[in-house]
DNA sequence: CATAACTTGCTGGACGACAAGCAAGCACTC
DNA sequence: GAGTGCTTGCTTGTCGTCCAGCAAGTTATG
């Protein structure tokens, strides 16, 4: 092993480590407990260093809040980017991509639950950061792959539009009140029985709802 | 009018009154800005009272706080009650009855707010405070109903449970995220024509999912 | 009826437990 | 020894909770 290539070892000083341990707490934390819930102390301690170090790396506790969010939200955004093309290069029928899609989101939501939850906190708060997030718009690209996809004319996009928010909301929701809902309906939120049989009932809902307004959509099952 | 009826005017001591002023300042509050972000000062202010009543009258911030969710519930439980009978004793057929359900659910998150949001909160917080509540299960009902009414035989009831979840997600998601996702979408979510067609579209998706699984209904429709 | 004894509604000061932010300082590397 | 990475001590502020106290009202007692 050549001596000048330094293996990282736990103890010695790092600043790029320490920040993305920093990041990976506070994520953690402010996802769980929320904004106001969360101190830097603990922060601190979760990521290895001491109670001064998330504000020396982050500037204020709302500075650290504002990385935690953009870098979880720059991930997310890549992440359906690359599944969108995937989608569209699959040259499948329109039906088993939008099956697909519905599907791959909805595991999605479920592995990333920090992702969820600070949404849900920041739509709890109005969008209070969101909003000072340079705009991308993943939501109007998605609209407009759905709508190609199923070849809606363009003046119908507000109905595609519809369309997915329908299905955020399918699968939003029992990755938010898997201790609320969920459980006061009868079901185990983490049996994967259960889940499987809810993804699929999304999935027919959406088919069976789209299916009227698809002009092109060839109706060869059922 | 007679000398004897006290008017009670706004100055003069009033336990009840004060209880009161309290819990719809507090449901406010904690409904908008959460427990950690509400301050006891702040409850105390905005009800009209000193720093320390709350606390004089509910004992303890979390006592307070389970006093306002109590209340809440309570209040909606009951409007999902009289909701249930007027649906089932209107004479409708299911078709109907179903898409009135949606319509009312629907337009009842709406108007509740503070409902709304303090329940996404409970369930970010993993329903702390809702598994101490006296369990009512009105989820249960619900399923109940939905699967009487559709006429779905007892083995399938958990078809109807996950209809129910759906009908649930989709009219609650507008209602957390109208400051995230459907302005996102290009949606106003205060715009009244939004709002109509939204509630449309979900009536519409719920009954074409419903119509394959529904052995009595007939399909007059389209 | 008058007044004393007591209760109830409510206030605001005191206190301890943190919180965030700042700055001085320590340790290690180059 | 300059600079970077990081810690620790301190300041200032806010929070929930406890509590002494007061004023208005109620009941008991003469």
């Amino acid at each position: 092993m050549p001596a000048n290539l330094k293996i990282s070892n736990d103890k010695e000083r790092n600043a790029g480590r320490s920040r993305e341990s920093i990041l990976d707490a506070a994520e953690e934390l402010f996802a769980e407990k929320g904004y106001d819930g969360t101190s830097l102390n603990e922060v601190g301690m979760r990521a290895g260093v001491s109670r001064g170090t998330p504000g020396y790396f982050f500037g204020s506790k709302s500075d650290l809040y504002r990385a935690v969010v953009e870098r979880c939200f720059g991930e997310v955004r890549e992440a359906v980017r690359v599944g969108r093309v995937r989608a569209l290069a699959s040259g499948e029928t329109p039906e088993v991509i939008l099956a697909g899609v519905v599907s791959d989101y909805f595991d999605f939501l479920l592995a990333r639950r920090n992702f969820v939850r600070l949404m849900e906190r920041e739509a709890l708060m109005g969008a209070a950061m969101l909003k000072g997030l340079p705009r991308t718009n993943i939501a109007g690209e998605a609209v407009a792959a759905i709508s190609e996809e199923l070849g809606l004319d363009p003046a119908q996009g507000v109905e595609a539009a519809h369309l997915v928010l329908s299905i955020i909301g399918l699968c939003w929701f029992p990755a938010v009140h898997a201790s609320t809902v969920v459980p006061a309906l009868g079901f185990d939120p983490d049996d994967p029985l259960f889940r499987e049989r809810r993804k699929q009932h999304v999935i027919e809902l959406v088919l069976h709802g789209v299916r009227d307004r698809m002009p092109l959509m060839t109706r060869t099952q059922r």
